[in-house]
DNA sequence: CGTGCCAGGTGCCAT
DNA sequence: ATGGCACTTGGCACG
């Protein structure tokens, strides 16, 4: 069960008991998550601002910062891990400052109203496991050529990259070099021109006839 | 302040308190947020299995799901908005399914222990707006032209021509065609390749020389 | 470090 | 729906 000294809760804060417990979670790095009414500017990369509403806000024991709406996915701001973090009270607002460097990008959010905030420190060693889909069709092709074309062999592939892609070399029934290209998603023309100078490239250094194949779930009418 | 009828706060709730909480979130579609050790499946697109642990789990009134571990600025697993949930207790464990069909996608998330849980519905009318996108630099160019070169006149932008879209076209003092690439980042060999081939293809089909600009923070040593 | 390239990319807007 | 492309893209692997 949660300890207290894992996991603080405050319902309704003050803006003072907020300002205070803010600062607390900053400096001894537990993960902060605020609800309130809050606006956000941002300026680095780009710049934003955000007129006033309800959202939540999350700030992550690596200095990671998150801003939610009400709805969507994505954050509407953020700040990468590795912030530099001032808070405190200006007037009867409550801001936070996250500042990153390298780039330099300041993000910051200003609460006028907080709804309820906690701030706690979390363990997860958690394994994370992700195996895509295709990724047995990688193994597949590797496994048994045939799948693609008779009399294919397979020389080499590029191993070097995450699963999802893969570059396979292989010389079929004829001796011709083949260059298979494996898109995990709907392969677009940029991925043809992609292979087509790889084709082009290797054909030019082997002075051999080179095909190319391009492996994909669905491809683009521009075939 | 926070309305009783806005927020709903569970501070180490039993799971048979957190269950009847998160059916009542899911059904009045109001945002939930939790906190505590569980584990996760994901099946669609790919597949990914998180081992347990402890984590902040967010579900909007869109039907968007997150999942955060306590460190980086991703999600650790996701549902896009549009999702529709199951949950309950099965022994002494609560689940949250989250089903998404167009691709079909099913994230289950499984609790054995609730730190924390709130429920509320927040109000978000604020104006988002980001200035310095690709779109700003373009307008930007658009209005004033001198920006990039002197006697530089626009024909016209996001031009269709043979291989995709043109950034801005236009002629400048001598009367040559003239193509601008924006780049909002670091322009690599891509971008080299994508203007020249817009060059080239204007180039023949107009037969007059044709200038290809890119405008772009930063080049890759590639240039 | 910069450069390149995938991602369960997501989101926006075009046909 | 499909396709094309930008994104404060983020993330990782490699030279």
């Amino acid at each position: 069960m949660p300890d207290k000294e894992m996991i603080t809760v405050l319902e309704a804060p003050t803006r003072e008991e907020a300002a205070e417990a803010v600062k607390s979670a900053l400096s001894r790095r537990r993960i902060l998550m605020m609800v309130g009414n809050c606006w956000v500017n941002y300026q680095g990369r780009a710049r934003s601002i955000l007129n006033p509403g309800e959202r939540i806000l999350i700030i992550k024991e690596d200095g990671s910062v998150l801003v939610h709406r009400p709805r969507g996915y994505e954050p509407v701001n953020w700040q990468p891990p590795g912030c530099i973090f001032h808070s405190g009270l200006e007037g009867d607002v409550l801001f936070i400052k996250a500042v990153r460097r390298k780039p330099r990008e300041v993000l910051q959010v200003f609460f006028d109203k907080i709804y309820f905030l906690a701030a706690m420190s979390l363990l997860d060693k958690g394994e994370f496991s992700l195996h895509a889909s295709e990724e047995e069709m990688q193994k597949a092709i590797m496994n048994q050529p045939s799948l693609i074309e008779d009399g294919l062999r397979i020389i080499a592939y590029e191993k070097k990259v995450e699963p999802g892609f893969v570059d396979v070399y292989g010389v079929d029934r004829d001796g011709r070099l083949v260059v298979i290209e494996i898109k995990r998603r709907t392969a677009g023309k940029e991925a043809v021109l992609q292979l087509s100078r790889y084709v082009d490239s290797l054909r030019g250094e082997h002075g051999r006839k080179v095909r190319g194949i391009l492996v994909a779930p669905k491809i683009a009418r521009q075939a």
